[in-house]
DNA sequence: ACTCGACGACGTTGT
DNA sequence: GTCGTCGAGT
């Protein structure tokens, strides 16, 4: 659909001049004082979002059109939520208690704690991380028998999101075929076993949340009056269920369109669209403008973060694309320096060129380390980067590697503190019944579980039914837990966290493992992080106390003068109760330790909260969205790994990675770095790939080939070994290279060097040939030495003589 | 009941 | 190369 609406006049009234609207553009302006009304902002990278985002709210709030109890504002990543709010704090001068600023995921856990009873949910319900699921799955597969090789839980796990994605329950799934069918029982036994537990993962907030909205009008039109303005950041990275769910709060649907007092602002990039394999549904954006009608439409095209040549490849490459809503990003900044491209003989050598590259970067060019990112496509490719750095001595930082909430002692640790607060939670119950050992074994678990499944109650009751010396050992921990769970009663978190890890015997277990040292030391941490949660949320202050604006007294009021109120349905438990008081913040009905499991669950934590050390920054290129630096390398630039391999069968999925190379690329300011190498190690096999489409869509007025340190002149030409891997698809094992260059070099290889014989090395001694690639300069051989294994030698450079 | 070693399968992106 | 599972040994 055409992308037509008017743009709105910044010159309106509307827009006085307030120093909180000094220094943006037109579009930025007329997006920050867009009247009521939907809007569409299509956002350029680094054309300030946030700021536009943030300003709106405080233009909101600062002309009166808003309280803070009437916006709700919804991001992605728990970086983005914390970013827009201290940005807002810095902003104004007002307490923001009472608006909804969070995830989708937060916001939901919100609106399900306040109605929880509404939603079939017992008070204390946990949260499922990726890891709990998973072993959730698991054990449901071993209680039902099921054949683990035809049904992975994995992709059980898989399937069972999709599905609520898609807000599908069991029942709503169409079964054509026996094998779906079979994944569909499972469906519903996963249910039925959460349900049991009182444990929600991830796309079951998201699903519940939504159906708890749209089964219950009175609550939905409270909401939906008490929330004006609505602002969805990334707004092409919903999915359709979280679509839906913001209809709900938005409006009534009339003749497939939204009717309503709300205004929802939706901030989006269609080219940043990276999570189409997680659900995200770019389309969102084109149903928005339908159903909402929407009358305002802006793009921030303005780009202030990148120089000219880096956009300009940006710009180019994403041409490249179809499905594309259009926009073209510029800049007043200059060309600045060209977008370097460099291509290393293997992934070694890659590593090694970076690590000079940045050694220069910091003595000569002055770039402070943590302004420097190393992004790649797939988290295995940290680790050659990460230990030639380390060799090197550059201070680096990996982000997405295990997080702080999900290492394992941290995991046993929150498990012993949910078991307290649910005793359902079998989950947990499994995770630490037996961790420190209290010998008890697997088939003293198989007997429990038995009685469980007879019985239909949790493990933790089940510890009643077993007999022998087994059940006395599972009764003891039973016991165990009813006595902590009495001696935190009424403490501090950090009381209670402290007495935990010492009554469970986690800090003893640690402290007697010569390798727990670092166990032990993040286990105070999980004690620093719950002392920090507690001050940072203000609990056992004014937790209670509400806003005294609009919220607390309009909300119940509209609520009684909307229609669908008058005969509220008094089996709706939360209606019994005043509305102000149960829906208004998160926290207020939960106890400490509940929002800190919350807390945890929600958002894993950095992985290490080394920040602010100088350092350089490596992560993959989905990480690093919404991130900018001065200068970024980009590694790995090979057909099959960037694009990757299974994202090329179809049409979409290369656009995808298209969309990512964009978001790379649009990371750096003033320098960027593109390398690739000929052959890299990959799944525990040498492969050759060719080099990255993507980078014969860049510009070459923008780009500057560097000549490969020590390999001679580069030849922009295909390699005789790459040549011939398009013949094999783009990856494929050592063995059918070697065969495929031997016969090509046959001729052409000028050294007198082949495959099997004996060489000498100044530095490394004897060594056997086991392959030879590559012509001219360019030629290298693959020779393994005795002491120092198997190394690729470019002929033109290593001296090396034939030994008989 | 627990620990350790061998073995095989499996390798994107993540709230 | 890593992870999880399985079997043997203590």
């Amino acid at each position: 659909m055409p992308l037509s609406a008017p743009l709105f006049s910044p010159s309106s009234p509307n827009a006085p001049d307030l120093p909180l609207l000094h220094g943006l553009n037109p579009e930025q302006l007329a997006a920050v004082t867009l009247p009521q009304g939907h809007a569409l902002i299509l956002a350029g990278a680094g054309s300030g979002k946030t700021r536009v985002l943030t300003t709106r709210i405080a233009w909101l709030l600062h002309m009166g059109y808003a309280s803070p109890g009437g916006i709700m504002a919804v991001t992605f990543t728990n970086k983005a939520a914390k970013e827009m709010q201290t940005r807002l704090s810095a902003l104004l001068p007002i307490s923001l208690r009472g608006m909804w600023m969070g995830t989708f995921h937060g916001l939901c856990n919100r609106l399900l704690r306040a109605h929880h009873q509404a939603a079939g949910l017992p008070a204390t319900f946990q949260i499922l991380d990726m890891q709990d699921q998973l072993s959730a799955i698991k054990r449901l597969c071993k209680a039902f028998n099921v054949d683990t090789e035809r049904y992975p839980p994995k992709q059980l796990g898989w399937f069972f999101a999709s599905c609520k994605e898609d807000g599908l329950r069991p029942k709503d799934v169409p079964t054509h075929d026996p094998d779906t069918r079979k994944k569909v029982e499972l469906y519903q036994l996963y249910e039925d076993q959460c349900q049991r537990e009182g444990v929600v993962d991830f796309a079951e907030l998201l699903l519940r949340s939504y159906e708890l909205l749209r089964d219950h009008p009175a609550l939905r039109q409270h909401y939906q009056q008490r929330f004006r303005y609505l602002l969805v950041d990334e707004f092409q990275d919903t999915n359709k269920l979280q679509y839906q769910w913001l209809k709900l709060l938005a409006g009534e649907m009339e003749d497939g369109r939204i009717v309503g007092t709300s205004s929802v602002l939706a901030v989006g990039d269609d080219d940043q669209s990276i999570y189409a394999f997680r659900g995200a549904r770019v389309g969102n954006m084109q149903d928005f403008l339908r159903e909402f009608a929407v009358p305002h439409q802006i793009k921030l095209e303005r780009n202030y973060r990148s120089h000219g040549n880096i956009l300009d490849c940006a710009n180019a490459l994403i041409e490249n694309n179809s499905q594309r809503l259009g926009k073209n990003l510029t800049t007043d900044q200059g060309a600045g320096e060209p977008v370097r491209i460099h291509e290393a003989p293997t992934d070694l050598d890659e590593a090694r060129w970076l690590v000079e590259e940045i050694q220069a970067l910091t003595k000569n060019d002055g770039f402070p380390r943590q302004e420097i990112a190393l992004l790649y496509r797939s988290n295995a490719q940290s680790r050659v980067l990460e230990s030639r750095l380390f060799n090197a001595g550059i201070p680096y930082r990996v982000y997405g590697g295990l997080r702080f909430f999900e290492r394992a002692e941290i995991k046993h640790a929150l498990a012993y503190l949910r078991l307290l607060e649910n005793p359902q939670d079998d989950t947990s119950f499994l995770r630490v019944v037996n961790f420190p050992a209290r010998g008890i074994g697997a088939r003293s678990i198989e007997a429990l579980q038995e009685e469980a499944r007879q019985t239909g109650c949790s493990l933790l009751d089940a510890t009643t039914l077993v007999s022998g010396a087994a059940g006395a050992k599972l009764r003891s921990f039973h016991a165990l837990i009813d006595v902590m769970r009495e001696a935190v009663a009424g403490q501090s978190l950090r009381h209670t966290i402290e007495h935990v890890l010492h009554a469970s015997g986690l800090q003893e277990h640690y402290r007697a493992d010569k390798e727990g040292q670092e166990r032990l030391e993040n286990l105070d941490e999980l004690i620093n992080a719950a002392e920090s949660f507690v001050l940072q949320e203000g609990f056992g202050k004014d937790a209670i106390a509400l806003p005294l604006d609009e919220t607390a007294s309009a909300a119940p009021a509209a609520l009684t003068q909307s229609p669908a109120s008058q005969g509220i349905d008094p089996r709706l438990p939360l209606l019994n109760q005043p509305l102000a008081g149960t829906d208004a913040d998160t926290g207020e009905t939960l106890s400490p330790l509940q929002a800190f499991l919350v807390h945890a669950a929600l958002e894993a934590g950095d992985n290490q909260a080394q920040a602010g050390q100088d350092a350089v920054q490596l992560m993959t290129v989905h990480a690093s969205k919404g991130l900018e630096f001065d200068a970024v390398f980009i590694v790995g630039l090979e057909e099959g790994l960037f694009p990757h391999e299974n994202a090329l069968s179809d049409k979409g999925g290369l656009e995808e990675e298209r969309r990512l190379m964009y978001v790379a690329i649009t990371r750096a300011r003033q320098r960027l770095y593109l390398s690739h190498a000929q052959s890299r190690m990959l799944h525990g096999r040498t492969s050759f790939n060719l080099p990255s489409r993507f980078l014969d869509e860049l510009p070459s007025a923008c780009v500057k080939h560097l000549s490969a340190r020590g390999f001679g002149s580069f030849s922009p030409k295909k390699e005789a070994a790459s040549a011939y891997s398009t013949r094999f698809s783009n990856t494929f094992n050592s063995e059918n290279i070697i065969k495929s260059a031997d016969t090509a070099l046959a001729s052409k290889n000028t050294g007198s060097i082949t495959k099997g014989q004996t060489v000498f090395h100044a530095k490394f001694g004897e060594g056997r040939v086991l392959a030879i690639e590559g012509v001219g300069d360019d030629a290298r051989a693959q020779v393994n030495f005795p002491r120092h294994g198997s190394k690729w030698l470019a002929l033109a450079i290593a001296k090396l003589t034939v030994v008989e």
